[in-house]
DNA sequence: AGGCAGGCTTTTA
DNA sequence: TAAAAGCCTGCC
């Protein structure tokens, strides 16, 4: 079996990865250990006690596909270095929580279903929604391990499913919405190549115009599937942190074009808080 | 035109 | 029971 050891000297974290709600297909296998699908490939990442990182593939693999899902070109620690802790304590303090939180590079279709099913439900209810549609419609392989792992549905596959099946998967009323995408996607209106190219507002233009696509769900799609890290989703969690500490504003110029990693800090550690807190 | 209320499926805490 | 990484429709 192949593997390999990674060492990062820069934010990388794995749980806090899992849990930022960047991504519903993260599975923990173990203490510190994750199992990932990305596109047509599994991995299995750990981290050891000494730091390193050990990963169940080959240099050649882990250069061409998972260097740049992991976004390892980028340098995190100096984007966090931005924030002046005299200035704006509350982001230093989020950022600092949330240390090691990077914005994956996926798959920008994947992306779009994913996040058109997150809408009005909660990081667990979305976790079964993909994993269903996958199971369903997906196409079934065996990862290094022997264990399942399910592809994530091409748009034709997703035409193709049975209302029973559709329904299986527990989307709601976003079913339509799911189902346009992939009718979309399958006749060249949602092009991710072509759509790679556009500006960031051209971008959430198009994105928007998909039905059951507005604002918050189509900065998520263009953060993390198409990588613009100056998209800042609005949520329920985000709405709460701008009200309670950027009353008069978020300096947006000042974070550019990084507000989407600014903005990732503080989701994540508002939904922390608040576990704790009961915001 | 642009803003707002109400409705929508289901799960989670 | 309220809230959840919201959006659409219809009304004003």
């Amino acid at each position: 079996m192949r593997e390999m050891l990674l060492s990062v000297d820069d934010d990388f974290d794995l749980k806090r990865i899992a849990d930022s709600g960047q991504c519903f297909r993260w599975e923990r296998t173990g203490e510190e250990e994750y199992r990932i699908i990305h596109t047509d490939r599994c991995l299995y990442i750990s981290r050891c006690p000494d730091g390193h990182f050990l990963l169940d593939c080959g240099e050649e693999e882990f250069n061409t596909v998972w260097r740049e899902y992991f976004d390892l070109e980028t340098d995190y620690r100096s984007i966090r270095g931005r924030i002046e802790k005299e200035r704006d304590p509350f982001l230093y303090a989020a950022a600092e929580g949330e240390k090691g939180i990077r914005i994956l590079r996926q798959d920008p279709w994947e992306t779009a279903v994913s996040f058109i099913i997150s809408q009005n439900r909660n990081i667990p209810a979305i976790k079964r929604s993909v994993a269903e549609l996958c199971r369903l419609a997906g196409t079934e392989r065996q990862d290094k391990r022997g264990k399942s792992c399910y592809s994530f549905p091409d748009p034709e596959a997703v035409l193709s499913m049975s209302a029973e099946a559709l329904a299986q998967c527990r989307l709601g009323y976003r079913d339509k919405y799911v189902l346009a995408a992939a009718e979309a996607a399958d006749t060249g209106v949602f092009d991710p190549e072509e759509m790679a190219s556009l500006s960031d507002c051209a971008l959430m233009g198009r994105l928007t115009d998909l039905y059951g696509v507005g604002p918050k769900v189509a900065s998520c799609i263009a953060l993390y599937g198409f990588h613009r890290t100056d998209a800042f989703p609005v949520d329920t969690w985000i709405r709460k942190a701008m009200k309670n500490e950027y009353p008069d504003g978020f300096p947006f110029q000042r974070f550019r074009p990084y507000n989407g990693v600014f903005q990732q800090y503080i989701f994540a550690y508002y939904r922390n808080k608040g576990a704790q807190m009961q915001y």
